[in-house]
DNA sequence: ATATATTTATTGAATGATTATTCAATACAA
DNA sequence: TTGTATTGAATAATCATTCAATAAATATAT
């Protein structure tokens, strides 16, 4: 086996990888962010927290602006292969898949203040609006898609129909978004398990027979 | 009467203010953050829509932070007022605050693009949290309580009671921030209208009997 | 193995652009 | 005339980007 000592691999038992500089980059982009702001993310900052020259930096990235949306497209894909992996388990039910939902939705993983910044960040900033859109518009049409057929399988096994699939789903988007927008700035009252008991009641006083 | 041509008044029988240069600038101010981001808004852009020159809005605002948080603290205060206006009516019940309240919450004038755009501009910069605090936190505690309490008074009339008035008030105001975000991101599937519909469709949901 | 050549990775100082702030000059009102 | 409102050009600071120089890794030859 061939040891390339520099950074991706050591030992040769075993093959062990090691933060690249540039996943190093995307990290410290995303803790900069979080702890500054977009605003005052200097490139000079991100690759101090690096431990990388300024110039490394720029040249690995080929501008500021591709680093910043790296880092951006890191926590999309992220959170894509989380979502994907739900949908991909078998012999569930769809209460169940809604319940598996929340939980990642919630999850330390997914829902870390610092990613939760990263979302926000790229999100209120007009400059990045064409980039966000074009890195996440797609997946977010799909989880909006899913959902909303997932509530349907609900719905159709209920006799009581007075809300759409479509208005459920949109209510849930939207209180995830707010619940994350919470978890940033006030994480005392909203705990991941705070966050995660609202959602949850919601579900239940809509479905009290179906999710006890 | 005296006529003071330049800005604040005109006319002999009535007086009608006009914008002064203060209000102006905020306006433009509101403006461009909601067009151009909180990160590319320059005092330039702000005094060129404001049709003043640059000097000028330094000048008179002190400095540029200043300038951008007294927009912030104009649509605080303005939320404020719409807010202590339906506290201020008695002979009403707690239902129909509560309407009162979500009609005022996604009405035009206070769920505008433009505010909504200025509001998630400072919430997320993490540059202007501290100020943020200083100008709305206290506010929000007092909007947080009041809404309990009402909740409260509307759980004290129902038998059954599976949430408690603090869940049920956290989850309303975490949507209308979710919801906010949606105005600002995708205004065709997010029309007032629809925002009004899903929180309804909640209380209806909680409250099936008294929200009819 | 060892020495040497070649390619790739990384640095950091210099450059140039942007922009908040200042302030002397000017316009206007009392 | 005196005070106030407003201008806009000059200043100074910040920061993304560039690039020549160096270090490290790998390939080739001896």
């Amino acid at each position: 086996m061939r040891l390339v000592t520099k950074n991706k691999y050591i030992s040769s038992s075993e093959q062990v990888e090691l933060s690249t500089n540039h996943q190093k980059l995307i990290d410290a982009t995303i803790e900069t962010i979080a702890k500054r702001g977009l605003g005052e993310t200097t490139i000079s900052h991100v690759s101090q927290a690096a431990k990388v020259s300024q110039g490394y930096a720029n040249f690995k990235f080929k501008s500021k602006e591709n680093l910043l949306l790296s880092s951006l497209k890191f926590i999309s894909d992220e959170y894509k292969k989380s979502w994907g992996k739900i949908f991909e388990e078998q012999n569930i039910s769809p209460e169940e898949r809604v319940l598996k939902i929340i939980e990642n939705d919630f999850s330390s993983k997914i829902a870390s203040r610092n990613k939760i910044a990263v979302w926000i960040a790229f999100y209120s900033e007009v400059k990045f609006r064409p980039s966000y859109l074009t890195i996440c518009q797609h997946q977010e049409e799909i989880y909006s898609e899913q959902m909303e057929k997932l509530i349907q399988e609900i719905l159709d096994k209920n006799k009581e129909k007075t809300l759409s699939a479509k208005e459920i789903s949109e209510t849930y988007l939207s209180m995830v978004d707010g619940l994350w927008q919470r978890i940033l700035f006030d994480p005392k009252t909203y705990s991941h398990e705070f966050c995660k008991k609202l959602v949850n009641n919601y579900f239940k006083t809509l479905f009290p027979k179906t999710f006890s």
